[in-house]
DNA sequence: CACACAACCTGCGAGC
DNA sequence: TGCTCGCAGGTTGTGT
């Protein structure tokens, strides 16, 4: 489910709910996610929440002991907050707040929940070889220009890769392409300098145009209060085989590029 | 090294 | 009603 606006929209959501408040319990599922539990995760209680903050697609949720919850949601995961949260099927980490919960179901497990101490984040596997947060003034087309050079592949794989670029998963890459004017199958190294300007600000757009509708739900996706996102009404291309593309009428195609669908129109994509 | 692809899981809709 | 098949917002390990 969850790219970056969907992560940034659950992140705001809990920021305002949680920061200065208090664990008082955690409760661990018995199945493991993507990675097994730390044994120190239930030790966070008697701690308070610092801040929550988002890299990539991971949410932080720092304490006053200086360690990071780090929750990403996978495909299907859910970080929910409320007091009456209904117990579900994959319910896996319930932390209570005092009379609140914060519950982060996942049916598929492809999520994790763990647990780093602040001064190590960097160092982390998980974040040590990450690349440019998007939304930042240092990603501009001389940045991407640097990356393309030699690259083969295609144009798509390449902006999905966090190597690279964070947060821009399966739904934004075919956006933001349609946006761009650029055939997800394209060489990354053949982009010229208009077009790789053009890529860096259609990217922006679309993943701040996201945000603003609260994140794209296909199906798990909802926000810390149980809300869905709006921005799949928004899609120019995604999903969209058969339809007619918005500027031209053209039929929306679809290929599969690196095992993922991927939806662009061949007359405005070039 | 750089890339393609399978694997990790469960659930759901389509088609029979 | 019930089966099987294919597919789903991500990441990572393996193989070429």
């Amino acid at each position: 489910m969850p790219e970056l606006p969907e992560v940034e929209t659950v992140v705001r959501g809990l920021r305002d709910q949680i920061v200065g408040k208090k664990i008082q319990g955690v409760v661990l599922s018995d199945k493991k996610l993507r990675k097994q539990y730390p044994s120190n995760l239930s030790a966070i209680a008697g701690s308070r929440v610092v801040s929550v903050e988002r890299r990539s697609k991971y949410i932080l949720i720092t304490l006053n002991n200086n360690d990071v919850i780090v929750v990403h949601l996978g495909m299907s995961g859910k970080l929910l907050f409320g007091s009456k949260i209904p117990e579900n099927k994959h319910d896996h980490v319930k932390i209570s707040l005092g009379s609140e919960n914060l519950v982060y179901n996942d049916p598929r497990r492809f999520g994790l929940v763990t647990l780093i101490p602040a001064n190590d984040l960097e160092k982390n596997e998980l974040f040590c070889e990450l690349g440019i947060e998007p939304l930042t003034d240092e990603f501009d087309y001389k940045y991407l220009k640097k990356l393309v050079k030699n690259k083969t592949g295609t144009i798509k794989t390449f902006i999905m890769n966090a190597k690279y670029i964070v947060g821009v998963g399966n739904i934004y890459a075919s956006e933001s392409l349609f946006y761009a004017g650029i055939d997800p199958m394209r060489k990354p190294s053949s982009l010229t300098d208009s077009e790789l300007k053009k890529l860096v600000d259609s990217i922006k757009k679309v993943l701040i145009a996201a945000i603003d509708s609260g994140g794209s739900t296909l199906r798990d996706y909802v926000r810390s209060n149980g809300d869905v996102g709006g921005f799949q009404h928004e899609f120019a291309v995604y999903g969209k085989k058969g339809e007619s593309c918005k500027l031209c009428g053209t039929k929306i195609a679809m290929v599969r590029i690196a095992g993922r669908s991927t939806f662009y129109c061949n007359k405005c994509q070039k």
